[in-house]
DNA sequence: GCTTGTCGTGTTATCATACAACCCTGATTT
DNA sequence: AAATCAGGGTTGTATGATAACACGACAAGC
């Protein structure tokens, strides 16, 4: 396990394992914006495979938009800023503290969206939360129809803002929550579980069908931390008020030890 | 004359172009989820192309988690939930509502953002955001370098709440509403809204600065709003600037035979 | 001196072909 | 009937070749 990877390890494409070789270089300041990478031949050479799968992995990277080639000239590393995709790996989701700061980074999303849904939403967003709630209501607590709903609910929320953007992010870092939860691998179900969270979830629907912003976000917030209690995290933390002041230095040095990896 | 080359060449590569027509396929419900592909030899043939273009097209999409494959099988496509990747396409950004809908977006983070900074900034983030603001003193408005220092201030607030995914979000979005900005290709600069812009800053690092969590959050409101009207956002809108006339290459011809986009 | 045109070299983009690894199906064998 | 094996189809990889393009060197012309 120590091993990172130098022939076969993950990817079971070659051109996975080649990219995210000139990914890591590219991550760990070997390659700086600007630079040139070496020829397709040579990378070929080096990395012992064919030219087809170099140029398959270099558009991978470009497509990420961590580097550019022109042709004629070669392929550069770009400008961190000009990546055109949000991409969270696999590995550091399996770190505690990305939980932690992936879940605040969805409370966040997620207070505001109820809050703005409150103000925005449709009958036809109201029916398609309902449904949702009902999909939950028929499948037992952590079955994969009930996470499903449960998604769908949240999702039907951020699609009552009318704005697409909500829910494309929302859920992306919904399902990067959960796989991290996944990866944690701690959930323990009860009925009592499934009980509360659906009341937390019907009080949310009923704050948004009234139109009480409020209240809304409030339901929200108070479900968040249910939520996050569920899955072994300190409390009620998860919205954006402010917390205990006394700890960001502690915290502090933990996210500075993070920031390396 | 100051010459803008902004407009960077989306993709001349065959590969982009097949993967789009794919991505589209997907998008629009005609390939659904489970739905398998046809063969790159098919795909070959009808886009009119090498099977090495249509792989490197795949690669790319298998990366996205839209799709995935098993050699000796074929390849399908992906639920949507296991998208790794959050990408929004160029074409996309060119629409008037995508760019209100995504400066929605990135107030209501950059909002939040500033509220939690104000109470888990340092020392050292504090001084990034001074260093980012005496960097918009010097250079003139809407200047490359002014630009790059605007970024800088909001990452260094967003970094200032010790999440690092806070700062990888917001940094995605505005790069995206800045695309936006560009595509609309309507700014209007004057000494004026340098100094407006500065002074708004100057009021959210102050707050940030006091631990004034509320006075944050209202001074970035503030910000958002004067920045939106910059831009021309609230009554007027952006200009949808009709398609630019696709230069007629070789390789459009591989496009033919496609559904209509 | 300076510009301009041409050419050669190196690199990417694409094509074409071949083989290996693998899956699936169905006939053959046990 | 069950296990085995042969065959075709598909993806994965390798290899070689050609076209398009960039860039510097060099010579020709002013």
């Amino acid at each position: 396990m120590t091993l990172k990877l130098d022939k076969v390890n993950r990817g079971p494409h070659l051109s996975t394992l080649v990219a995210s070789s000139i990914s890591r270089e590219i991550a760990q300041g070997r390659l700086k914006p600007g630079d040139q990478l070496p020829t397709e031949q040579a990378l070929a050479t080096t990395f012992g495979v064919s030219r087809n799968v170099v140029r398959e992995a270099i558009a991978r990277l470009r497509s990420e938009g961590r580097i550019w080639s022109q042709q004629g000239r070669g392929a550069f590393v770009a400008d961190a800023t000009n990546a055109t995709v949000l991409t969270i790996d696999y590995e550091t989701l399996q770190r505690a503290d990305s939980f932690r700061n992936l879940f605040e980074l969805r409370g966040m999303l997620e207070v505001q969206i109820a809050a703005l849904a409150a103000t925005r939403r449709s009958d036809a967003d109201i029916a398609a939360m309902e449904q949702a709630l009902d999909g939950m209501r028929t499948a037992p607590y952590g079955s994969v129809a009930w996470l499903k709903n449960d998604l769908g609910f949240h999702r039907a929320v951020a699609e009552a803002t009318q704005n697409p953007y909500m829910g494309q992010f929302l859920v992306f870092v919904s399902e990067r929550v959960r796989e991290s939860i996944l990866a944690a691998g701690n959930q323990q179900k009860s009925d009592d579980m499934a009980r509360t969270t659906l009341g937390e979830h019907e009080r949310i629907l009923a704050a948004i069908k009234a139109g009480d912003v409020k209240g809304a976000s409030a339901a929200m917030t108070r479900h968040l931390a249910g939520a996050a209690s569920r899955v072994g995290l300190p409390g009620g933390e998860a919205s954006a008020k402010p917390a205990s002041p006394a700890r960001h230095s502690r915290l502090r040095k933990a996210m500075r030890g993070q920031a390396a990896g």
